[in-house]
RNA sequence: GCGCCCGUAGCUCAGUGGAUAGAGCAGCUGCCUUCUAAGCAGCCGGUCGCAGGUUCGAUUCCUGCCGGGCGCGCCA
């Protein structure tokens, strides 16, 4: 209630007890609470700080704050103090104000009562003025966030579990964006390492595939060109992966097997990055034409879950004129997707950055050779109980390959130096907190002044049930692992099941698709959001298929819901109405999805925000006031479940309303009242839909 | 063994250095001639893991224990 609380802390100051006590807005400010229950009051001021600064007790503080120059009631009220049993506290009316009308003292409170027609007047005015803006700040300003979200590996399918990452990075993102900053997502692909060979060497047993990609290798790699798995889908590569890797247990050749073609394909790529055409007819470019295939193809498929979920990366090029050309509009926020891809192998091939990283590092003692590794301690050597230190970070292996501890370094310096990161975030997992600890250590380690700056963004494991009953990791060999896509299409079938049951006319329709479609993506994406980040995932069918109670559907009910009330009063009124749009009647026929609302939220500027006196109105002004405080926290937090549960508390409070209004109507006989409700209807629409968006949802008229 | 995360209603989760700890689901009871019942109201359900400490006040902060999860040198 940023607003409010900044008027009512100028209010109080100018009061006589508070003004007496050298309480001074600020200090009020600071102090003012929410009651527990909306009954005692609005807000209240605990008096606990300001009693042991003034030596009484808290409880006396609070009468002698509320007197005003009503002595002899002080004295009454005192009395009472002596007597517990007598707490029938009587208001002590107030000196005039605009906001605050009723005070009275509860033990060490004072509470407050607000002048609700004036608060709404202000909120809803406000509401108005900012329209999406609303819960917008510039606390970012001049800032700018590099987020790390999503990154998959490639030849392996999008599951379940990359929604996590990927879902929580860009609410993160829409979040800090609405705060001022400037956000640049980054997909850091999993397309680099030795499981990379071990593909290959499994790919090229199937006769098929090593006659296409040898064939292949004798000409220059286009664009066009590179497809030697076209029969191939993500799946099948990684059963491919899967059977090599159980051929591997009886058979060590294979694994060395793996290390060579990996080897190979690093030798081809460094070469035609030196040199285009240099590895043509090479063994390695053989690889290098799978590996690009696979890879192409992984992205091809990420490419429609991702736009499923209505995000989209685009890579980043390798060629330098291109790349800072990327550059600049990562920087500009004009990059025509969400975020950029670039892998890890960007940092293996392209990376200039890598081996510089290494030679500064030895030369100045930070980094040191280590059974014939780089590594540097960065929890120091010393041996723990177990007589091992704690692991070092490991920046060159000892067959002189970079590690991924080397390719985050090298990548985290692009990310402050090539992209204007000032404060870098990590979406990832839980269970590389270590890793991530001594990443940011050793770029303290290394003179990076901005590694303060740098945030592991953890969340929680997706389990899922096992056989026992009980919760497990996925598992990809044991196929216990859901593909993303397919929880998506089931969410979407359920929806339209059910809609074909609500709603038949929109069910079926191309509009009721797109409804389908919104709803259940929605579903699926409110259900992820809704819990803190750090709690694990337990995968429930049930419970994900669940529309009911604190579910995504059931937020863009409300939402629907108050459009169409916006359409009722459209119709009801804006026709008949000289003083309020006419035209708005005639956008708002059945056909209208949301065209006339604009009109109709114009005139409800017009309605009298003191007819609304019912308490599920207030509640919901209350909330709706609250709304920005939650965004600052969750943006603060890089938790987006804080804004989640602040609108499960909105959306409850307008079912409320919406039944408690069920035989007059929110949109009813009386004009000027119903005019009032609709400015509410609005307000509480801007302000949902509002959040909704933020948590990446999109946004439906009807369902 | 060490490190990080977690422990709140039968289940899944909110919550906060302060007033009588809240939702959803599940179970039971009611509520649709009306702007969508994907809804609302009510009942039932709690030793906030245990024990100390700090504090005027602790579910919240600190310490120790118990229970669960994850991780712990050349995979990423």
């Amino acid at each position: 209630m940023g607003l409010i609380e900044t008027q009512v802390a100028a209010e109080l100051a100018e009061w006589p007890g508070f003004k007496s006590h050298g309480l001074g807005a600020e200090k009020i400010r600071e102090n003012l609470v929410r009651p527990p229950k909306d009954d005692m009051g609005d807000l209240a001021f605990a008096t606990f700080k300001a009693a042991k600064e003034a030596g009484k007790s808290p409880a006396q503080l609070a009468l002698e704050l509320v007197a005003g120059r009503d002595t002899a009631r002080i004295s009454k009220r005192l009395r009472k103090i002596e007597d517990p049993d007598d707490t029938a506290d009587e208001p002590v009316a107030p000196p005039r104000s605009a906001l605050v009308v009723a005070v009275g003292t509860a033990g060490p409170y004072v509470n407050i009562r607000l002048n609700r027609a004036a608060a709404g007047a202000l909120l809803l005015t406000e509401i108005e003025k900012q329209g999406e803006a609303y819960g917008n700040s510039e606390s970012g300003k001049g800032k700018t966030l590099v987020i790390d979200l999503s990154s998959p590996n490639i030849a392996k399918p999008l599951a379940v579990h990359h929604l996590r990452s990927t879902m929580i990075g860009y609410s993160i993102k829409k979040i800090r964006e609405s705060q001022g900053w400037r956000v640049v997502g980054v997909n850091h692909l999993g397309d680099w390492g030795t499981g990379f060979g071990k593909l290959i060497a499994g790919l090229k047993r199937i006769p098929s595939v090593a006659a296409l990609a040898a064939k292949k290798a004798k000409e220059q790699l286009t664009e066009g060109n590179f497809e030697v798995l076209p029969e191939f889908t993500v799946k099948e590569l990684n059963a491919e992966y899967q059977k090599f890797n159980e051929a591997m247990k009886s058979d060590p050749e294979l694994e060395a097997s793996g290390k060579r073609e990996f080897a190979l394909l690093e030798q081809a790529i460094v070469a035609e990055n030196t040199k285009p055409g240099s590895a043509v007819g090479t063994p390695g470019y053989e690889n290098f034409y799978i590996y690009r295939s696979a890879r192409e193809k992984s992205l091809s498929e990420f490419a429609r879950v991702y736009k499923d979920l209505g995000i989209s990366f685009k890579p980043l090029s390798i060629v330098a004129a291109q790349r800072s050309k990327e550059e600049q509009q990562l920087k500009s926020g004009t990059f025509p997707a969400t975020g950029v891809y670039i892998g890890e192998s960007h940092w293996a091939v392209v990376g200039a950055r890598c081996q510089p990283i290494v030679d500064t590092a030895l030369k100045t003692g930070v980094a040191e050779k280590s059974d014939g590794a780089v590594v540097i301690w960065v929890n120091g050597k010393k041996p723990g109980k177990d007589g091992k230190p704690p692991p070092p970070v490991i920046l060159q292996k000892d067959d002189g390959a970079s590690s991924y501890h080397l390719r985050d370094i090298a990548s985290a310096t692009y990310r402050h130096e090539g992209l204007g990161g000032t404060d870098l975030a990590y979406v990832v997992g839980s269970e590389q907190s270590l890793h991530f600890q001594q990443l940011f250590k050793a770029l303290e380690m290394l003179g990076y002044e901005w590694a303060k700056n740098c945030t592991h963004v953890d969340f929680g494991l997706m389990l899922f049930k096992n056989d026992k009953g009980g919760w497990e990791k996925t598992s990809t060999r044991r196929g216990t692992a859901i593909m993303l896509e397919d929880l998506l299409d089931e969410a979407i079938k359920s929806v339209r099941e059910i809609m074909a049951a609500k709603n038949p006319e929109l069910a079926g329709t191309p509009d009721g698709e797109a409804v389908a479609h919104a709803v259940g993506v929605g579903a699926v994406v409110f259900n992820d959001l809704k819990a803190g980040r750090r709690n694990n995932v337990k995968f429930d069918w049930d419970a994900v298929l669940d529309f009911e109670g604190e579910s995504g559907p059931y937020m863009l009910y409300q939402y629907v819901r108050m459009g169409s009330v916006m359409q009722a009063f459209s119709k009801r009124y804006c026709e008949q109405e000289p003083g309020l749009p006419d035209e708005a009647s005639a956008k708002a026929g059945a056909q209208a999805t949301g065209i006339a609302l604009d009109d109709v939220a114009k005139a409800a500027l017009h309605g009298d925000a003191a007819l609304l006196t019912l308490d599920e109105e207030w509640r919901i002004l209350k909330l709706l006031a609250e709304f920005p405080d939650a965004v600052a926290k969750a943006s603060d937090e890089y938790e987006p479940s804080v804004v989640a549960q602040h609108l499960i508390k909105l959306a409850g409070a307008t079912s409320t309303w919406w039944v408690a209004t069920r035989d007059s109507r929110i949109v009813g006989d009386d004009k000027a009242l119903s005019l009032a409700r609709v400015r509410l209807v609005n307000a509480i629409r801007t302000t949902l839909g509002k959040g909704l968006t933020l948590l990446g949802m999109s946004l439906v008229d009807r369902m």
